[in-house]
DNA sequence: ATGGCTATTATGTATATACATATTGGAGCG
DNA sequence: CGCTCCAATATGTATATACATAATAGCCAT
């Protein structure tokens, strides 16, 4: 069982104190109603509107902070977190800070930008059983005057209404949503492919020439939020992840 | 049995009764001392030998389980469970359990073993500062007829010195290694990679074609133990790793 | 002011206890 | 023999309580 596992109440599953009080408080943040920055109540505000004991909040607390929703600090109170506060993994991801580790310059390229009603390829790669809006959009990042990576994303709009007035010519969408949707959940698929003429092309590299592709899916609340394609020419990219002995 | 707070000594730091109890467990769990399927001491069992309270152990054992660890059956006991999908691919990154997944028959054969004192370039991806004996060894894994990966690994001997008596013809090395040498840190690396000759000989594929390469080292207690390069025709792998929001 | 002390506060960990719940092994009955 | 029902057992959740620890706000003396 995950930290960040959703369950809707709507259905009348049978939780725990501690879960329901865990689910509520998460609902809040991922909604957005509790904002990075804003202060949860304190152990005691919510013993009381629970009427349970604090150990019973403690535990609901406790694992917020594992799954890293909230940070808390002995006298101050508890927190929810800023949602940069990501994986090593998908920091890693966050290509302007990458190429410019590098040292070069960094720029992001619109290439295509499409709104539509999602077809069955957009919902098989979002996770979406309904149709309904989506944008699609495909843009270049150069690490100075080079292409460093091609990006092929969808956004479902039902999730994220406002992406909708957004034209990203030259914000990168990665970035942009990472400020307005807290995501609990991401899947990543790695791999390595043949560039194809259009790749090759967009790259300015052999067709043929061996790439690395990172895709993630990314929901929140367990809602869908953004598929998105990361290509790499082989030699501008290696993936790098630390890990140690899970939970501690 | 009082409030001790007890100082774990292999990596020096302070941790508390319910987390030494959990790094305790997960330790035998990963090391392969307790392997899937075995039953730990039940609770009442931890309560005496850790002498403390039955919440505490519950503690510690309900984490080991949310993190899918361990698997707990009322009336029954705990149960270590078998190898996962996805955490496990990044973590343990064993190639029997893949390609037994598939439904395929798995069988490793050695190519290549020697044993020679560290060269410049051994020490610099066993992350070593003064030469010493290692091991080299060059297998490759099959699913079914077909070759899956090729598998390129240094082992320092100087950590592991009972890997010189092990040929490696048909054991592969990562399972023996996992039984015997407890990690505690893992790096990978993950890139793209146009199959050489002598890796497109080893894989049956064209030279030229695209590979997916996984690299990792491992250290145990900050010695460094094994480096091993996995590298896959792009066709037979993809990567899946799940997250969700976590500092570290 | 300003550096150090103290009281206060919220969280962190642990205890002992209680009862609920799921599951199993076995006793007893048809 | 097969079935039901019960008692035993291990985990699941919650309680009230206790003391530890980190961080801060405010006070005091220099």
């Amino acid at each position: 069982m995950s930290l960040v596992e959703t369950d809707d109440v709507d259905g009348g599953e049978i939780l725990s104190l501690h879960q329901r009080i865990l689910s509520d408080i998460r609902e809040k943040i991922l909604s957005g109603v509790w904002a990075p920055g804003h202060r949860i109540p304190f152990e005691h505000e919510l013993t009381a509107q629970y009427n349970c004991s604090r150990m019973t909040v403690n535990k609901a607390l406790s694992q917020l902070a594992k799954a890293g929703l909230i940070e808390r600090r002995r006298r101050s109170g508890s927190f929810v977190r800023h949602p940069q506060s990501q994986a090593a993994v998908l920091e890693l991801h966050d290509i302007r800070i990458e190429v410019e580790a590098l040292g070069l310059s960094y720029r992001y390229v619109r290439l295509e930008r499409a709104k539509r009603r999602s077809d069955a390829e957009d919902r098989a790669l979002l996770g979406l059983a309904a149709p309904g809006p989506v944008l699609a959009l495909e843009g270049l990042h150069f690490a100075g005057e080079r292409p460093f990576a091609l990006e092929q994303r969808l956004i479902n709009l039902s999730a994220v209404a406002e992406a909708a007035e957004e034209e990203f010519i030259e914000i990168a969408p990665g970035p942009w949503l990472i400020g307005r949707v807290p995501w609990s959940e991401a899947e990543h698929r790695i791999r390595a492919m043949a560039a194809d003429e259009n790749i090759a092309d967009a790259l300015d590299v052999d067709a043929g020439a061996p790439c690395l592709v990172v895709e993630r899916r990314t929901w929140s609340a367990e809602h869908p939020v953004t598929h998105v394609r990361f290509i790499y020419p082989a030699e501008s990219h290696t993936l790098v992840a630390r890990f140690t002995p899970s939970q501690g």
